[in-house]
Parts: structure tokens; C-alpha cells; sequence
DNA sequence: CCCCTTTTTGGACATATGTCCTTTTCATTA
DNA sequence: TAATGAAAAGGACATATGTCCAAAAAGGGG
């Protein structure tokens, strides 16, 4: 992580995602800005939870992990997200793991400071609530729909999420290692193969080497049953 | 449903869960208590939701279901609940079908009022943030152990749910019927019935009759790795 | 270019769960 | 009490997924 001195930067991104709308006031708040790298971990579960962090470019993912090493994926995020607004409101540890998908920018804001001087400011805590209320909407729905259906809609749901529309045809994905891929869906390296394999038989991917194409979208869009982890 | 004329046993329940100090300026505010019997559903999924119900008394599960007809159990709720609280600030229709375990009393506060007067009071927000919270915190962690783990596991956790702690030796269940516990539990009745069979066979259950009766509490408590749907 | 490690792939088999259907049990009423 | 219908139990088999392991492929450094 790099702690990045740059008030102009700061001071574009507030105004980018209506953060002035909310911090409207003339108070001086401690924001800082924060980078970390692709592939950096950003938050591990059970640590301390010291500030709040907007997301304001980049990509992440949230994942929950048991004790047998194997994690499961909750969600992707994009900006404008909020990290630690549960372990705000809650006074919890760090509960999912977070990681950068991309190299992601944040603004800062240590707990200590919203706990004295923004509990009280209606426009923030409108904020936290939107936020909160749709990690909670989207989480119920994934959270029936993935009980209740198989690795394949999960890895449709998986390959869509991660792809970028728009260069529809064949778009390569470049999905880390296979293993890692399985742990996110709870799954097995083993059955993820065979479904992999599947899929292609079936026309709907293409993986040689060591990428996955998308050939067929609308096949993966039914499968997918309107998931997505984002 | 009924509405229950009671002025006075409205401001017992407001003081009793302390809700009087959210509300508490000297307006008049347009509460209701609304009485719901044994089995009534509360609620149905894509019900436009017109008011904020607060749980005083009784129980009720949520349930999330699907367009086979099937339901899935999310969690039980006690007082103090709140139901309706993602719908008013996502604006949607209702997200889960709510039903009555036991009778339930609500307090009731129409949505209408509330967007007109209390979006801007830092202790109801508050109260919604944690209620909120609570919700996703329960959800996150429910939702890992569901999809990593068994049936067996996962009905360990609903018997521990329903059973009253306290008169640990022999407590009988009523669980319904078996048809309707299986797709609480995302599964059939035929393999509700092998897992049930299994745990008599084992000395944790005793399952004679049409009822469930548990018997070793400690293997429960270990089969359900600590998650309840409460 | 070869050896070594890591990752991927897939065979063989085991277990968990679902589907379909028949039998059994239980309760209800003619 | 016998007839009847609903709920429960369970047999037989199919499918989804996991476990264990070995073979094949891909990289990387000497």
C-alpha cells in the first residue's frame, strides 16, 4: 500500500462521486488517498478495522474463507464502493478478505473520526445505508440462487462477472490459476475441470492453453439464471 | 391480520425496546400494532412494502424462494426485529416472503411518514444501520457455511434454531412436515429422510412418530460449525 | 537443451444428493 | 370398522461433486 500526497487528486475525486454532496461543511476531514497494486491484499479477515475506504478506481473482490484455507467469493466491487462500513456500524473485525483484481485507488477515513464528528450527519449515514442495503439485496439473491444451483451456473455467473462487455467476441480471461478459480466458486480443482471441459464440448467457451474465451454469451446469460458476483 | 386498538399497550412496547428514544421528540407519530396469527404470512415477495414493521412479539421466518416453487430458509427473527428496513431504503418490492412462526405483534410505521420525517434523525438512521448490519453479517456467514457444507449440517443448524434452549432433555419438535422442512433446507424430502435416519441411527435425533426429538445436543452443536438462522 | 518444479489434466472410484416410484403409516370419515 | 386419501418412509437408480492419484504440459534456471 502507498499512501498518496496529492490534494488536487483528493479533491477530484470527491467531487467525481458527489462525496462533497455528503462532507458538505467547511470542515478539514483527514481523507487520505490510498494505492495498492494488482493482486495486493488489501484487508485480511479478523484483522482490526481502523477507517473507512471509498473506492474510487480500480476493482476488488471480497471473498470468506474457512478454516480449511478454502475461500469462497462474495463479490466483486467497482467504484464507488464502500469497505468497512459493516465493521463501522458494527464495531467487528475485518470479515471478508479483500483483494485488488486491479491496481485500486481509495479515499480514507480512520472510524475514530466518523465515530466523534459524522454519527450525527444524516447525508453519511444515508450513504452507509445504501451501501449496506445493497450488499444485503445482492447477497440474498446470490445466496438462494447458489444453494440452489450447480458449479456450472456458478462459473457462468463467474465468467460473466469477470468479463469486460463489450469486445463480445472472444474475449480471452485471464483467470490466475485454475485452483484459485475452484476455491472462489467452492468448488474442486478436479470438478471445475470437468465442467470446464464440458462447457467447451458444448460450444458455449473455448479454453486451450491457459485462457478461457467466451463463444457463447446468451448461453452463458441462461445459465447463469441473472447472477452476477457485482 | 389485525389492528389492535391499544393505545396504552403501544407505548408499553415503545418503552420496552427502548424505541422511544429513537422517537423521541414530543410528535405525534402514526404507529399502529398489528397482530399476525400462528402460520400467517406476513408477507409475499414482490408486495409493494408500505410500512416498517417492528417485531415485539413472536417469531417469524424469512424465506427467499424460487420460480420452481421451491423456498429457502434465510433466518428466524425475534423482537426486537425489523422488517422491512432494505425495502424502504432500496425502494423495492418485498425481497423475502415472511410467515409467522409463533403469533406476532408489530408496531407499524408507514413508509410515508418516514420518508417525510425521519430520514433525517441520526438515531432512527443508526437503528436502521445496525439492524442492516446485522442482517449482512448474519447472511455473509450463513451463506459461506451453506454452500461448503452438507445437508447434515445444515439441518443440525435448523434443529438447533427451533428447539428452545432450556429443557435440554428430550425437547419435541414440531417440525411440520417433513415436505416443506426439506425445501426449507434446499433439499427433497427423500434425502431429508436419509439424513434424518442417519442422525437416529447415530443417537443424536430420536425420530419416532412425527416427531423430532434431540437427543445429543453437543454433536448437533458440532455438526452445525455454529451457525443458526436466528 | 535438459532437469526440475509447478500447474493442468484426467482416470478411477467414493460420497452426497436428486428423481421416480412403491409401500407403509396414519388419520378421517362414510 | 372398512374405505380412502394424505403424509411419510424408503428402494432403485441417476447425477453432481469430492478424493486420491498419476500422467501430461508448461515454465524456469543452469
Amino acid at each position: 500500500m502507498k499512501i498518496i500526497e496529492n490534494p488536487s487528486l483528493l479533491h477530484k475525486k470527491l467531487a467525481e462521486y458527489e462525496l462533497t454532496q455528503i462532507f458538505d461543511d467547511n470542515k478539514q476531514r483527514p481523507f487520505t488517498l490510498q494505492a495498492y497494486m494488482e493482486g495486493e491484499i488489501i484487508l485480511r479477515e479478523g484483522e482490526e478495522m481502523k477507517q473507512l475506504l471509498y473506492l474510487v478506481e480500480g476493482r476488488l473482490k471480497a471473498t470468506s474463507s474457512v478454516e480449511t484455507g478454502k475461500s469462497l467469493l462474495l463479490r466483486f466491487n467497482h467504484p464507488l464502493a464502500l469497505i468497512g462500513d459493516l465493521e463501522l456500524v458494527r464495531h467487528i473485525p475485518v470479515q471478508s478478505q479483500i483483494t485488488a483484481v486491479t491496481a485500486c485507488l481509495f479515499i480514507a477515513l480512520p472510524f475514530d473520526y466518523i465515530y466523534k464528528h459524522e454519527m450525527t450527519n444524516p447525508a453519511f449515514l444515508q450513504e452507509l445505508l445504501q451501501h449496506l442495503s445493497y450488499k444485503l439485496q445482492t447477497l440474498t439473491t446470490a445466496s438462494r440462487v447458489n444453494l440452489l444451483s450447480s458449479v456450472e451456473n456458478r462459473l457462468a455467473s463467474y465468467l460473466l462477472s469477470i468479463s469486460t462487455p463489450g469486445n463480445e467476441f472472444g474475449t480471452e480471461l485471464q483467470t490466475g490459476n485454475i485452483g484459485e478459480m475452484a476455491d472462489l466458486l467452492g468448488t474442486t480443482h478436479r470438478h471445475l475441470n470437468r465442467i470446464l471441459h464440458d462447457l467447451t464440448e458444448k460450444g458455449v467457451i473455448d479454453k486451450s492453453r491457459r485462457n478461457i474465451r467466451i463463444i457463447d454469451y446468451e448461453k452463458l446469460e441462461e445459465m447463469s439464471q441473472g447472477i452476477r458476483y457485482e
